[in-house]
DNA sequence: CCATGTGAAGGTATTCACAGCC
DNA sequence: GGCTGTGAATACCTTCACATGG
């Protein structure tokens, strides 16, 4: 089944493995089994072994995946092998801690320029990144820069995501809780922090 | 169709009905139609009828949705209807801008406490909420607290997760880039800001 | 006439069971 | 014996088409 088409939903969950075979693979251990895998990281393992079919052969029978060689594949996969460089657009409070979150990097995804348009804010500097007056959106194209993460007020989200995809920017993660709209070239995920929370209570037992 | 479970999908929808809802009677129109809020929201009419009609008839043909008794009916399904108090586990740069971000409120989350390891952060305040030590989580089953946010390295989120369960926490959102193991009454979902940004270059076009 | 509500159809994803291989 | 890889079966979700109601 190696030519196959991936389902979005093994798409959602190949990170989540990648995660987990980085963790696994501090443990010395060279090779690991869907079954520990499973465990590992909260996904059944028939469910494991059937993502993984759709790109190929890369477990051995009796033995489990190489950890090694499988976390590559899945970063070539999702095109994590190469660091993709990001802009961050809003300095506020959950902008300045995206800026110090370490998380990126083990994702091959480096934040290397932020925004604001806020006059005090600007020159600043926030973990080693100058920010920069929000005009300097339009650079980005020339600067190699297609990824760019939005933490603006709702208000101006829609008019922030218009200058970046002017800018040449081709994909793009909203933490503005609302809908914005762009072009279907350009790829949008919206995350709502406060939504997420949201559900939880319909799950909870009567409170 | 009015006694029948409501689909996992639908209830991850709601919330993005609820907060389309909310800002569309910023304008002051009474009623929305399906085809409006379609557009508003980014789902399909045929999908939005389809979820709403789960939970019985509140549309009037030819009319539309009553914007604020549908509201007000997704915030009672999604229990949000009296507000849960919840506190943050981890005070870093992540659980600061959690506890300054206005986005809780509107579903009837508000955060009254917050914990730390650190000695140097405890008794310090941050948006009104001062900081306690750890070892406060015990209290929280006292304080009628059954929500918790937890903000903390990787390496202690289990722990963390460990001690709010034993306080009686029957909720938690986790932001620790890691899987964490409940019992199955507490509803945990976590939420790892780095992966979702990791899913958008396998979308992006060629760069 | 316009928009809802819903069975039915269609599509997608998950689970199962086991053949094949180390 | 243990574990992978995958067709088949199942469950789930979405889309459609239209009857129903204001």
């Amino acid at each position: 089944m190696r030519y196959h088409k991936i389902p979005d939903e093994t798409v959602r969950r190949l990170p989540i493995y990648l995660r987990g075979l980085m963790f696994s693979a501090e443990k010395g251990s060279e090779h690991i089994s869907s079954q520990s895998l499973a465990t590992f990281v909260g996904v059944r393992s028939h469910q494991i072994r059937k993502d993984f079919s759709y790109f190929g052969d890369f477990g051995t029978p009796g033995v489990g995946y190489n950890i090694g060689k499988l976390a590559r594949e899945i970063q070539r996969i999702l095109r994590l092998d190469v660091v993709k460089r990001a802009a961050l657009i809003g300095v506020g409070d959950l902008g300045s801690a995206l800026l110090a979150y370490p998380g990126f990097g083990m994702y091959g995804l480096d934040i290397v320029a932020a925004f604001d348009s806020n006059p005090t804010k600007v020159g600043a500097k926030v973990n080693g990144i100058g920010i920069e007056d929000v005009s300097g959106i339009d650079s980005l194209r020339s600067r190699g820069i297609f990824l760019a993460i939005v933490a603006v007020p709702r208000q101006v989200a829609q008019e922030t995501v218009d200058r970046l995809v002017g800018a040449g920017v081709k994909g793009i993660l909203n933490f503005a809780p609302c809908r914005v709209e762009a072009p279907k070239r350009v790829k949008v995920i919206t995350l709502d922090i406060a939504m997420e929370l949201a559900r939880l209570p319909y799950y909870m037992p009567a409170s």
